[in-house]
DNA sequence: TTGAGATTTTGAATCATTCTAAACGGCTAA
DNA sequence: TTAGCCGTTTAGAATGATTCAAAATCTCAA
């Protein structure tokens, strides 16, 4: 059903991995491949029942280790919306989320640079940025199926 | 310690209580106190640590249950980071929080209506928002006391 | 003054996440 | 080859913010 990893795929994976002297498991395989397959911004136990379709057996605390991993190591990144549950998402291009109220759906919503500047200039002096987080909530209109 | 609500203060609550078909009570009233006493967006325990000094006896779901009651009548905001506890806000003009990780403390931006409007066209035409969330993480360098 | 409805209170329940400790696996030095 | 080391995985318990349930209390219009 899920697709493995492709040579690049894979190698970025081992790569961020080793950055932090940490190893490629097939637990840390799957679980991003999950992630890469259906860009949806998943939870933790969406992407738990996904894998455990291609490795039965393999634990949710895993999946929370691996994705904390994942975070830790720049990968993915986690995306917060209230109080619910933690999401993922393997872009690692500047984008906001926007959040449809209507479907639960998180969407990824580009994010030019320039208003990323413009942002950072509205800080006063002395405070240095590390993280800007971007999240709209709303619907959409009309018959899309996107 | 902590002074009463003013004329307009007390009336701006009356009023959005009202407007959704609620009641000022004592409970209510020494909640939204405490949220404009101290404008450092504390959590519900630090809301009811404060408030307990004013009135022993509050309970924390009462506690809980204003600050809901606030955010269904647009009286207040919910602030999230990460998955840390939720933190309330009084202030209703759009802005922005920047979160200084070295101390906890989570700072009022004000936010640019042009930055808004942009932040909009940034979407899909299809897309309708209703609120936009944009939070900062980072420290505040030098020796400053704010 | 009274009763209906709103609010408060206590304590239990929920549930995403974190923690603990034991089992596992691969790798390397002897 | 074997023994030990260390990172990883696993199951299950613990945590903690928040929500829920039910009974007590309060408010206010009639
Ligand atoms: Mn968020
Ligand atoms: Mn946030
Ligand atoms: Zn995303
Ligand atoms: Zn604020």
């Amino acid at each position: 059903m899920i697709q493995n990893l492709n040579k690049h795929e894979r190698e970025s994976l081992h790569e961020a991995l080793a950055k932090s002297g940490q190893k490629i498991t097939p637990q840390r395989e799957i679980v991003y491949t999950v992630l890469l397959a259906q860009r949806d911004h998943p939870t933790v136990d969406e992407v738990y029942h996904r894998a455990l379709e291609t490795m039965p057996g393999l634990s949710l605390a895993t999946v929370y280790n691996c994705l904390e991993t994942f975070v830790g190591c720049g990968l993915v990144r986690q995306v917060n919306h209230e109080r619910e549950s933690t999401r993922y998402c393997p872009n690692l291009a500047p984008h906001a989320h926007f959040r449809d109220e209507s479907t639960g759906r998180v969407h990824d919503i580009e994010l030019p640079k320039e208003i990323l500047d413009q942002l950072t200039k509205i800080l006063p002096a002395n405070f240095e940025t590390e993280t800007i987080e971007i999240s709209f909530q709303g619907r959409t209109k009309t018959s899309n199926k996107n």
